[in-house]
DNA sequence: CAAATAGTCGGACGACCATCAAACAGTGAG
DNA sequence: CTCACTGTTTGATGGTCGTCCGACTATTTG
């Protein structure tokens, strides 16, 4: 079972923009930035169906915003803070601090 | 006629991104942060007919990205810098350096 | 007034999206 | 071996998206 990931040069903006741009996503996101090591698909609390799970981490990957490593029964977590820097500084880091910052903290 | 226009505190960051994940869009985003003053829909060189246009301008008005005015028989578009900095820091910029970053600069 | 210009509106289209339920597959523990 | 656990797959549903066309409105200019 491979899983691809894009390279750094195969990053590509209104994909990841998109891949940012679900609530859900952006919750799974915030959290991986927050931890310490890789977690698995089922650690994030999310109210959602297993399948919408599957679905959300596949997009994230995809875009090249997540890398999953395949460890036993489970699928390993880690934000590509490294590559998603490179291609799009500064990008991830605001993405996260908007999402971190609610409105009402104006 | 009346336009609406979010205000700072009403910005929401899927909204945003959403609206910035779409090539078209993206575009005309980066050419309006390059040109000094506000300028109408149908200067942007966009291959898409004049409704593809009005839909795209209207996402990014209700995204709060883009602030219209209407002067006579047209509507003059304007980056909102300063609502999306204040709401958002560094994410506009992040946005647009990656835009003018091709993949190929790496 | 007539023509040209700038943009809107409604409807349509195919494509994609987020979501679910149910059945399935692989791994690890008892 | 069997059970529990983690995630996948398939198929479906309702919604949204980007796009177009054609008709329309409103303004400016001749």
């Amino acid at each position: 079972m491979y899983l691809h990931h894009p390279t750094s040069s195969e990053l590509d903006l209104p994909t990841v923009l998109h891949a940012l741009s679900d609530p859900q996503r952006l919750r799974i996101v915030l959290q991986l930035a927050e931890r310490t090591g890789p977690c698995p698909c089922g650690s994030f609390g999310l109210d959602v169906t297993k399948s919408t799970l599957t679905h959300h981490f596949r997009v994230l990957r995809e875009a090249g915003v997540v890398s999953q490593a395949v460890v036993g029964t489970s699928k390993l977590n880690t934000l590509r803070r490294g590559e998603l820097d490179a291609r799009f500084p500064g990008l991830l880091d605001a993405v996260l601090a908007a999402e971190r910052t609610p409105a009402s903290a104006l």
